[in-house]
DNA sequence: CATATTAGTGGAAAATTTTTGCATTTCTTC
DNA sequence: GAAGAAATGCAAAAATTTTCCACTAATATG
């Protein structure tokens, strides 16, 4: 039910004239009466109240997630962040809590509220991505998370091609035993690393994966990974971490068990941490922009509203770029 | 000036009537015509659309931050996110992005939409929170940040303690000499975790302070530490760095030099950041517990709603906790 | 101490906005 | 091509908001 002056009048036990006056004042005064008169109108959730400066030209973007504690939130907010900088389109950051009971029904909700959805929900699967399609109609959707052989629109990072970087830059320093940790099966995006990765071995007759290890993107699955690696006494090998975190435990397993690194074998992870830097030594990995990400997600809501497109299962992959660091090559 | 079905009507060329039910339908029809009168109703900001659900005992609270890269971040939202699950509270995060010209004045306009508002914006100057203070009147409000001085009230972990208690833990461990790092003077955080930490060698006959030096809380000022430290020729000395990452520019740096920690020194850092266990030694390290800032932040507002009470320079800390860790202690 | 002056308030009229009944048009289906 | 369903516009009705006016209480003024 709408809310009006009068729910405000009969909450706060004044006229529904002095609510309005109170409510349309160019200046807030600081009466008591007026204090009470925002309270009650922001708890019942009055609309008509804060200068709706909404431009015209303006589109507000909600980008949808769950925030989970790592450095890569902190990466896809700033990245976004700046971009409404950027372009003429708003960013709202809105968190799927509270609402979980049926998230897709609330995110068909937020699709009447704003002018368009980036989606960055890897839980999802095909069958809440259908829903939500249905749900929305023609309406400017977007999934930062890769989904196979969805009707909506996709956006992410070129992780096939990061894989098959890997895998050509090892080849070009002379590497030809390839090793490779994978992380979690339903992570769709792991896969294409992967993919990307083994393919360009798989073209060579030079080149082989001599070792492989299951992992789940974890520190401790990197530890568990080097002790595999450790009993097969492989040296001179070429090894691809499918992210970051896997190598650091990798590495640091390696260390602690008195291998050198780059010398014993390399190592390359995915994702351009900032500790990568930081860790000794420095580890090579697929720097991924947020930023570009965030411009062109906006863009590409921004062309969908104004041309009044729909969101039909296009792909855009954005490349991503190879930062060779002291864990694949010597200093000096 | 407010936004009618008028205006909907003339930007869709259909009448206000169609407008109107098409507004109202409670199932979402996906007709050609409706979707556009969606899309007008969105540009043009009219309030009443998407189920305006507001429940009555539900506040919103907006967390207001300027995004940045890095771990914190990703805590702060974590934190709160988390926390507004397990209370009635909503939680918005709100962007300090666009109308940055008047960073007050959108404040202010905040506080006449939400229920309250927590700030993390170290930026902001004393006469800044005067201003706001005197803008939103008796509301409440919520400063992340430590103000000195201000009417404003404040919630954050109390560093003087932390730095107290490295201190205090140095000298359990046999330490007599101690070294010191610290970070950016206009952080007033970091300079309350460096009073901790001076107070109780000052507080004892036998602790000395023996070296220090200025860094900004990055990983090359925590290098540039190093090199500083190493002409000195000092040993079997206890240092604190004021946040992780300069301590791990520092051990970089130490251990590229040949140093061994923790037999040449030990070190503890501030933030306790993920990485402080990936990092050989892993760092000890003080830890700080974003969902308990989160809750007690919401808990507050919560209060000040109830009992009508005014935000008036009352200070919230929040104790934190020692890691300890292999940067100050043999193994086995 | 009486009397202007000012700000805030409620009742009711006026203005504006939204909803609904009804006739007409448009689209779909057989 | 006709019947039925759905959508639309006009205008009346209903609901909501604003404004005018009178009243009250607090403060200032002579």
């Amino acid at each position: 039910m709408r809310v009006t002056l009068k729910h405000i009048a009969d909450d706060t036990g004044l006229s529904i004239a002095t609510v309005s006056r109170a409510l349309n004042r160019s200046k807030r005064k600081h009466t008591p009466s007026e204090e009470i008169i925002y309270a009650s109108a922001r708890k019942l959730g009055y609309p008509f109240i804060g200068g709706n400066t909404v431009d015209e030209d303006q589109l507000t973007v909600a980008l949808v997630t769950e925030v989970h504690e790592g450095e890569f939130y902190s990466s896809l907010f700033h990245g976004f962040y700046r971009a409404s900088k950027k372009t003429a389109s708003d960013v709202l950051f809105v968190n799927l809590a509270k609402h979980s009971d049926d998230p897709i029904e609330h995110i068909i909700n937020l699709s009447k509220k704003y002018s368009g959805i980036c989606l960055f929900l890897p839980n999802l699967d095909k069958i809440d991505y259908s829903r939500l399609k249905e749900g929305v109609g023609q309406y400017p959707i977007l999934s930062l998370t890769p989904i196979k052989n969805s009707k909506i629109d996709t956006i992410s990072f070129d992780s096939y091609s990061g894989g098959y970087m890997i895998a050509e830059y090892f080849e070009e320093l002379g590497y030809t035993k390839f090793g490779f940790i994978s992380g979690p099966p339903a992570a769709v995006d792991a896969v294409f690393r992967k993919n990307g990765f083994l393919d360009h071995i798989q073209e060579s007759n030079e080149l082989e994966l001599v070792w492989s290890f299951s992992g789940d993107f974890s520190l401790s699955s990197g530890k568990a990974a080097f002790n595999d690696f450790k009993n097969t006494g492989l040296k001179d090998i070429a090894i691809f971490g499918c992210n970051d975190h896997t190598c650091f435990g990798f590495m640091k397993g390696a260390i602690e068990n008195g291998y050198k690194i780059p010398d014993d074998f390399i190592i390359a992870g995915y994702d351009n941490l900032s500790f990568c830097k930081t860790f000794t030594p420095e580890l090579t990995s697929i720097a991924t922009d947020f930023y570009k990400l965030g411009k062109k997600a906006i863009r590409i809501i921004e062309n969908m509203v104004a041309e009044g497109s729909d969101s039909l299962g296009h792909k855009t992959m954005l490349p991503v770029e190879i930062k060779t660091r002291s864990s694949t090559y010597m200093d000096g």
